[in-house]
DNA sequence: ATGTTTATTCTACAAATGTAGAATAAAATA
DNA sequence: TATTTTATTCTACATTTGTAGAATAAACAT
């Protein structure tokens, strides 16, 4: 088992819109996809491709001049390894301080909350 | 209100440690609680404890010619503003699916679950 | 007072990351 | 087929981060 690697911020975000995709994405939908939020040149965007596939997070698959990205490593693999490094990290471990964290700067909805009381309650018993 | 800036892993370490200390702390102590973890050079140490100050994250205090330093910037606020952003980037803001990942992982312990459940029940009511 | 120790500051450099123009080559089109 | 278009690859460069030796200067010991 390859140890995953942590990926610098510009290059989780192009694989975080190809693992929403669930399917090989051309170069062109991830454009389509930044469009708006990020002023990336093209040529920036796809030297972040070509890293990715250096990284052994993507694999290219021609189809004539395009190329379609096909994620190596599974999502939630590289969240969980990065949720737990994070949480360690910053928070010594403690889920609570996290969470408690989150909740005092209001980055937490009423219903978000409801979520997570329901789920902790379902798999704490 | 400034805009405060992530840290780089090795910044943020060190500031784990002068603001766990609560109080400030002299290279010394920092040096010392750093022994056996890491293997950095003191001159590696001292150079982040600069930077740490040139970011404004840190003040220093001459006792003859000791530095002491001393937080600039709340740890809570600073604990929180990374954890929202880390929601947000890696979990698209969902505290479950941040939970979840953690779970699945086992990075949480039954103890850490129950704490949690407690305080998820305690403040959503 | 002089030499020695050593905490701090400077300076340096390699690797990683952010960013994109120039070159290439394959497809589209005239 | 010759020409234009353009997705992809190369190359380049500035900034940030990790890392630490060299220089400095203040305190200490002789």
């Amino acid at each position: 088992m390859e140890n995953i690697k942590r990926l610098p911020g510009s290059e989780l975000e192009i694989m975080m819109i190809i693992w929403e995709a669930g399917q090989p994405v051309s170069s062109a939908y991830i454009m389509e996809k930044l469009a708006g939020e990020k002023s990336w040149a093209n040529t920036t965007v796809l030297n972040f491709l070509s890293r990715l596939v250096e990284r052994g997070f993507l694999q290219i698959s021609k189809q004539g001049r395009f190329n379609y990205y096909k994620p190596l490593v599974d999502e939630n693999e590289y969240l969980r390894k990065e949720s737990e490094s994070f949480l360690e990290r910053m928070h010594k471990s403690s889920l609570k301080s996290l969470v408690a964290a989150l909740y005092d700067g209001d980055a937490i909805s009423k219903e978000e909350l409801e979520e997570l009381r329901k789920y902790v309650e379902e798999v704490s018993k």
